[in-house]
DNA sequence: TGACTTTTTATACGTACGTACAGATAGTTT
DNA sequence: AAACTATCTGTACGTACGTATAAAAAGTCA
């Protein structure tokens, strides 16, 4: 394992790892977002990093402990940001389903659209995690807490709706979210033309995209 | 390279390796869907198909090339598929946007709801290319084609709607689409209910989501 | 049958991988 | 300053990887 979590002085200035640990992490959440957990070596994020082998192994343990402490580190960041989102709706108390979906992906779109590219590459490392199964027991209760929040929040709307109805679309709009931020290339190369920048300019036909899917397929 | 594609002898019998070769790409087609082209090695490739790693070699040559040769081996039967819903819609004459997000979308269904394990596997092989801009360059000439007929039939049917947009809709349909294939383990942990057993079970709900979003997105 | 080609076996090469660790260095505390 | 701890360097180990190839085996065809 990682030799320790956070150690700051008494004093306010951090303690003589920290900085390279962030390095490391960063370096990682880089890596591991750009190709994968497979393709990705840890010599390749030393390199990245620029420290040296042991050093990542000092920080971050074993490939596995790396890779799940980068996911870690960003999680509550997002769950907080969607719980607020949540929160507000609940606090005016009159919302619709379009407010549920817009709470959920905005605050998503928004870290991914961040000038920080370490956000953005926090952002495609989510993105890859979905699409395959095989990380989805190691995730699942990192995310899925929040995801339940919501469901529950949309069941409350339309208590009628088949919940399983529900929680395929909401997935339906996860993957469409996620596919957003790992992959604007093909539909400009379907399109000829060159789209938005950054996640965020795709608001709109996200939103429209995916609360125009929820209500049909409850209808 | 390969050593040779399809040499089946003057009269009826297949060529002596060609039942060698199908099973290699069998085996390579379901080790890639299951976790990726970098976590499988030639080695567990030729353990699945019952071979030596040289046969690997010789019928598969280079593990890229191998990979391409899985995927370019199904391209055809799912655009023909896929091309032959269209032009069923185009004799037809009379035909709505969602008619065109139905053909587009159920062969891929079909394929991976089939009894036969290896479409299975193709199916969620093609959901692992989508995710990954890596793979992009690589496939689009498979699939993209197909994609921008349907494009161009969406753009005679709506004329006005903005190409890009419609491009982006199709995009996330597609995105839609692979996730029910890739993983319904999500949804069934969301929910606490079992889900349909094959993909195309989930076709209507699929189909309302997808064509609701992209009727929202583009009025 | 005998020459020829295709396919399979078995093995090897060079490289890169994840991990571990002894020792050096640097910062902290007493 | 001395003892201590945290951090970093350098290197090594065992394993697995992708690929190549010589030789054997099996099949084909004159």
């Amino acid at each position: 394992m990682a030799q320790k979590a956070d150690k700051p002085h008494s004093d306010g200035r951090v303690a003589r790892g920290e900085v390279t640990r962030v390095k490391v992490l960063d370096a990682a959440e880089r890596c591991f977002a750009a190709t994968g957990f497979d393709a990705v070596s840890i010599r390749q994020i030393a390199a990245e990093s620029g420290v040296t082998l042991g050093v990542v192994g000092f920080h971050g343990g074993s490939k596995e402990d790396l890779f799940l402490t980068v996911l870690a580190r960003r999680v509550d960041a997002l769950n907080k940001l969607r719980r607020e989102a949540l929160q507000a709706l609940r606090t005016t108390g009159r919302y619709t389903l379009d407010d549920l979906v817009d709470a959920y992906i905005t605050p998503y779109l928004t870290i991914a659209s961040r000038g920080d590219p370490q956000w953005r590459a926090y952002a495609q490392l989510v993105a890859r995690l979905a699409s395959d199964d095989r990380y989805y027991p190691a995730v699942r209760e990192l995310y899925d807490p929040v995801a339940r929040e919501f469901l529950d929040a949309m069941i409350e709307l339309k208590p009628n709706a088949d919940r399983h109805v529900l929680a395929t679309v909401l997935t339906l709009t996860v993957s469409s979210m996620l596919s957003i931020v790992a992959s604007s290339v093909r539909a400009e190369a379907l399109s000829g033309k060159p789209g938005p920048a950054t996640p965020l300019e795709y608001r709109n036909v996200l939103l429209a995209f995916c609360s125009g899917g929820l209500a049909r397929a409850i209808e």
